[in-house]
DNA sequence: TGTAAGTACGTACCTGAGTACGGAGTCAAG
DNA sequence: CTTGACTCCGTACTCAGGTACGTACTTACA
């Protein structure tokens, strides 16, 4: 039997029941048929496009973005989704980037901490404290 | 006059009024000094402390962090401060880890949406929906 | 002294991605 | 035919870090 009732998908994918409904009500995957006063059941298809949602929230993707990149599977606008894809490699880098700069920041302050011998104040505290104007958030 | 309102302190470090009043409430800066039924006026350890903050944050700390930072600023407790900014510096960096795997799957998949001629459908999309289990999110 | 700007305070709302709960209905096995 | 597991549906809550709003009050300046 192909047909899933609602915990037999969400457990397959491995997601919460309440998550399936989620989706849902965002409109990222249809209600299943259902005869009137009966259980929905799930074909083959709802989940390969759960974990298509899956998929791409791993890679980075919002759910918004993953409603853009469903409304465009009709074969037809790979150059839509190509850019949407970029877009989000541009933002990916740009993350990476403030990241390293927060990283070698820290790493500098931390490392004051563990050679100074005994000055007034801690380093890293001290640092901070200082008034001059550094990267904003 | 070093007395500042709450307008003048959030405006000379740039942030909201309602952001201070936040800050009280989450009891990381001290009410200032009032007489009953009067204004507020803040001295200028409060602009030091708010610029703490703020600066704290910008290195990715977060207002719990900071304020357990606040906290050890005994000048006696370098060691205690010391392990939170390590704590958070490994953090930053598993964090850059992800997001240069990421990067990589992203770009492959981009360019492979640049570089295909016409296959039947868009590589991207076509990724997404292939049913091997890739790294959770 | 009047008025406009600024302040005090409490409460509610926002984003994003879900999670939790409660009551009613349905389904399968014993 | 009953029991227990599951489903349906709506609503409310979670987290973090604020933002917005409304009413009452205070203060500075003309």
């Amino acid at each position: 039997m192909t047909q899933l009732t609602i915990g037999q998908l969400a457990a397959a994918v491995g997601v919460n029941v309440e998550t399936v409904r989620y989706y849902h009500r965002r409109g990222l995957l249809p209600l299943p048929q259902r005869a009137t006063g009966s259980i929905g059941r799930y074909a083959v298809g709802a989940l390969t496009r759960l974990r298509f949602i899956r998929r791409s929230q791993s890679l980075g993707f919002s759910l918004d973005d993953v409603q853009a990149l469903l409304s465009l599977d009709d074969g037809q606008a790979c150059r839509s989704a190509q850019a949407i894809g970029e877009h989000k490699l541009a933002d990916v880098r740009q993350r990476i980037k403030t990241l390293l700069a927060l990283e070698s920041a820290l790493q500098q302050l931390v490392s004051q901490c563990a050679t100074s011998r005994r000055k007034v104040s801690c380093p890293l505290i001290d640092a901070l404290m200082q008034a001059e104007e550094s990267a904003a958030i």
